[in-house]
DNA sequence: AAATCGGGGCT
DNA sequence: AGCCCAGATTT
């Protein structure tokens, strides 16, 4: 049974909702992807890394036989590198346990790396029509007001609360349209700053337009101080090639091929006696404020394996944007 | 329950 | 200089 909410947010879906998103239209594969880009992400962002993506990767078999190093360069300057081995683990996933589908099952979803909870009601809804319910940035703040819910949008107790109504407004008639819709409310009516609640289908009953509070929904989350970090990089070059190496796994950055790095000045004196300091320059994270000290050196001891790459080559080495922005600082010296 | 993971576009 | 974005995972 579907709420009076739902119905109307389905409805105005139907007249104003978007509808030319290019992962639109039910393809799993295509929800899937777009669903793992669009986290944390914005749309205009995600549009031409998703097309240029599912053009070179067009199929979830496909993308399990990829070689990771062409799923990661896809990524370059997305941001949340792990978001891409995810994608690349769970193709394989799929392919070993589910018969290469997605499996359209909330639980058999949030098993797969990189799928929670959102991420799988979201594939559900949109690509096999059922009546699970997601919970991103939009939909809280549509929550927050029209149920005033007060707290921090992601602190524990308003999640539960978020999740708590999102279930008891499930759309069981069409599921897909309910979950567009919703999202859609909240990019281009129900937005942060000047919401426009004489065009929302659901302000008859919004509890905080009701109390003239819209503008104080959600509430704003205290900001978090970014810790600074020191890193000493090796720009390297031998024949116009550029020495790079593969990151690790985890942390900042993660499989992402960047210049050698050093925690300290010292670290990197010991596998080079040339090195000279170049410049220095500040690139912001969102948690991290990284302080990039850029050395030069004519002698290098290398003990791991170094890729050497040309600019030109620069596109294929999956890595961060930083990168580009340290070499555009050396062009300019 | 809180910290960790990018990067850009907006105000 | 904040603030936020179609969050998930680890600690």
């Amino acid at each position: 049974m579907s709420s009076s909410f739902s119905q109307s947010v389905v409805s105005w879906y139907d007249l104003h909702g978007r509808k030319n998103l290019p992962w639109q239209g039910g393809n799993p594969y295509h929800v899937w992807l777009s669903e793992i880009m669009l986290q944390q992400t914005q749309v205009v962002k995600v549009l031409d890394y998703f097309q240029r993506f599912i053009k070179s990767i067009p199929n979830l078999k496909e993308l399990a036989a990829a070689d990771e190093q062409q799923v990661m360069a896809l990524w370059s300057g997305l941001g949340y590198y792990n978001r891409a081995r995810n994608l690349h683990r769970t193709a394989q996933i799929c392919v070993e346990q589910h018969q290469g589908e997605l499996p359209a099952d909330l639980t058999a979803l949030m098993a797969l790396p990189g799928i929670g909870r959102s991420t799988a009601a979201a594939i559900l809804s949109l690509a096999y029509e059922q009546a699970e319910p997601i919970m991103d940035g939009n939909v809280k703040r549509v929550f927050a007001r029209h149920f005033l819910v007060a707290g921090e949008p992601n602190k524990s107790a308003t999640l539960k609360r978020f999740w708590q109504l999102a279930e008891q407004h499930r759309e069981t008639a069409r599921p897909a349209a309910y979950t567009q819709g919703l999202m859609d409310l909240g990019a281009t009516l129900c937005t942060k700053h000047k919401p426009q609640c004489d065009r929302c289908p659901v302000s008859n009953s919004c509890q905080a337009l009701a109390s003239d509070v819209v503008a104080a929904y959600p509430q704003k989350k205290k900001p978090v101080r970014a810790r600074e970090v020191e890193l000493h990089c090796l720009l390297f070059e031998r024949g116009g090639q550029l020495a790079l190496l593969q990151r690790t796994s985890k942390g900042i950055w993660a499989s992402m091929w960047f210049l050698p790095t050093f925690d300290s000045q010292q670290a990197l004196s010991e596998v080079t006696t040339s090195a000279r300091k170049i410049f220095t320059l500040t690139h912001r994270l969102t948690h991290r404020l990284l302080q990039i000290h850029v050395y030069l050196a004519n002698d290098w001891e290398v003990d791991e394996p170094v890729d050497w790459v040309s600019r030109q080559q620069l596109v294929k080495w999956p890595h961060p944007k930083a990168l580009n922005h340290i070499l555009e600082q050396h062009d300019n010296h």
